[in-house]
DNA sequence: CGTGCAACTGTTAGCGCTAACAATTTCGAG
DNA sequence: CTCGAAATTGTTAGCGCTAACAGTTGCACG
């Protein structure tokens, strides 16, 4: 439904070159906004980027020309003459779940608050593919990156350091960054899992996870849980992993058959929320009352995790906070304020329900 | 942790410039790669881009310098001189959660295969949110352009216009598509459920979602589940709306005080999989036996609709295959293979569990 | 009334790459 | 050999924008 021009108030003039609702094919570029205001292309890019230097009148003529044409600037152009793209981008393991779903809600907001546009790759938990997401990005001349986790491709650290732009890896923590970490410590959260188990007096442990391969985020937490049940006196936990660490349905299977093998076994920590549901229905199947039977602690705090029969007591973690904070770190770097590379830990917390 | 050049076998000649460890602060240029390799740089460009069309010993050359340099090709200047960014972008309603998770993960895999990089725009269902995300994306310059939904503002609709790119809507159908389209019959879908509940014999339907505000896509369930129930000579279903149409205690507090305000109630068709989880809880909270007292039907099969007790019966749709289709439908159109603007229903189907 | 400076605008050059064409070399057929 | 076409490489001229600097104007001030 396109509007037409009123036939009212043209006073006989003809109908100015590229009015509202002459659609064309091309759209407009600088030079022609310039030419309809009558200036010169610097002084249309200033009015669009720096108006206030320029005079008010002029500013007016450009601001009409640029609404006539619908000109709209080209941001890869201009990225071109600033070596600037005010891109950046991030790669998170997966999409596919709600896990790093807040992360990159948070780092979004305040980069598109900024001005910025965010780039996402999805690494499917595997580092090759980061690395060819990196060359990817960095061809793209994105202007920081972020790195969920510490574990990352010989490649991607030699394209990194060739680059030279500011990179936080988030999710985690540890001594040897990249550039700026934002995130939780993982070992310090299996600890908190076995303090929790302990103080109710469970005795026999098991961790349900992804399997670890490289010492990945679940492995940590498995060693945090370890170190725990070597201070309490209790024997070290059973473990039972699963090749795709978010199928609900291996995780049950694995969980039976992790039931089978130790049927003693009074707490179970999971990697994570969509794991800790498979969990429940699996001790459900062996009758097992949950959480009386068997302590159920699950990680994420997924929005399922309020919801399922019992309710999910799951370690939570400040997603969407670690999400904002990397973007503030970024930005910071990228705005020269002067700040350096920083570190901060945003901790996690046990949120009790019903399951442990 | 650097590497160091072993001393072994460097002949007495002094290092080559550039050599793999010499990290550099500025990266290297095609112009730096065609110095190095001997030859102009257009022809580095072709060495890169058309392998066949260069002596296979100057494409040695070539390869040998660009490895010692560790050179990335620019791709915004590449897309300055091509007029091709070989970016896409896809607004989708939501990243906080799995609905269309899949539908981005098919959309990238598919893309990228392709050579494309895809942008995420997030407009938490907003048409204004919308509007301006494909402002900016235009600015980029994105070679086309995937619309999550038919419903648009206006400012969407005349800046596409100008633009003149490929342009898919998904996840919905309409007589008057933008572009090409791909998605399923939302209305359809409403149907379907309705005739689901009337196969068996259910007579009070309810339905729960988002308020309609312009017909949304749970709008045309509504609309849908509406038809089926004139046809099959129930009442009209009662209803009850959510501010956000994906927060379970939101959609639970609406079933309790639906639940109350119509006792009779017998079946119940939820937009969605988060609301129909809570929608579980309410039913226990009330003492009705699911689904012998009250059936409950889910859309969407979100991956907690298999592990939720009892197990949800949902509306599946295929997230993936909406967005592997759309960017198919996209790369053909760009890739100039005479293919015009398509549309595809992709349907859906009842996945039959326990609580429907 | 000149001087100097702020306020504004214009000119030039170039970001890093590739399309389009021009030049050169190679090679087989005649 | 000679010629022309094919194969290979180089040259030129931008893509659309902005940094850096060079005017130009107006105006307060002595």
């Amino acid at each position: 439904m396109s509007r037409r021009t009123a036939a009212l108030g043209t006073s006989g003039e003809p109908a100015p070159l590229g009015s509202a609702d002459d659609v064309r094919s091309t759209p407009a570029r600088l030079v022609e906004v310039a030419r309809l205001a009558g200036v010169s292309t610097m002084t249309v890019s200033r009015a669009l980027r720096r108006p206030e230097q320029v005079a008010p009148l002029t500013l007016q003529a450009v601001q009409r020309a640029v609404a006539q044409l619908g000109y709209l600037p080209d941001s890869a152009a201009s990225a071109m003459a600033t070596r600037r793209s005010r891109i950046i981008a991030a790669i998170v393991p997966t999409l596919m779940n709600s896990v790093y779903a807040s992360t990159v809600h948070g780092l979004a907001s305040v980069l598109r608050g900024a001005g910025y546009e965010l780039m996402i790759g999805d690494s499917g938990y595997d580092l090759q593919t980061e690395a060819s997401l990196v060359r990817s990005f960095l061809g793209r001349r994105v202007d920081a990156l972020v790195l969920t986790g510490v574990e990352h491709d010989d490649a991607t650290r030699e394209l990194l350091a060739r680059h030279d732009l500011p990179v936080v890896e988030i999710w985690d923590l540890t001594a040897q960054p990249i550039g700026s970490v934002v995130g939780f410590s993982n070992v310090a959260a299996g600890r908190e899992a076995g303090r929790y188990f302990a103080q109710r007096g469970r005795r026999h442990w098991a961790f349900l996870g992804s399997r670890p391969g490289r010492e990945g985020r679940s492995g940590k937490r498995l060693r945090g849980l370890r170190e725990t049940a070597r201070a309490a006196g209790v024997a070290s936990p059973v473990t039972a992993f699963v090749e795709d660490g978010m199928s609900a349905s291996a995780g049950h299977a694995a969980v039976l058959a992790l039931l089978d093998a130790h049927p003693h076994t009074d707490a179970l920590f999971c990697a994570n929320d969509a794991l800790a549901t498979a969990a429940l229905r699996a001790a459900a199947d062996r009758g097992l009352a949950v959480p009386a039977a068997l302590s159920i602690l699950g990680f994420g705090d997924f929005d399922v995790a309020a919801h399922t029969s019992p309710a999910l007591t799951t370690v939570r973690i400040p997603g969407r906070e670690i999400g904002a904070s990397a973007a503030r770190v970024l930005l910071d770097q990228l705005d020269g304020n002067g700040h350096g590379p920083t570190h901060m830990d945003l901790g996690f917390e046990i949120v009790q329900r019903e399951s442990a």
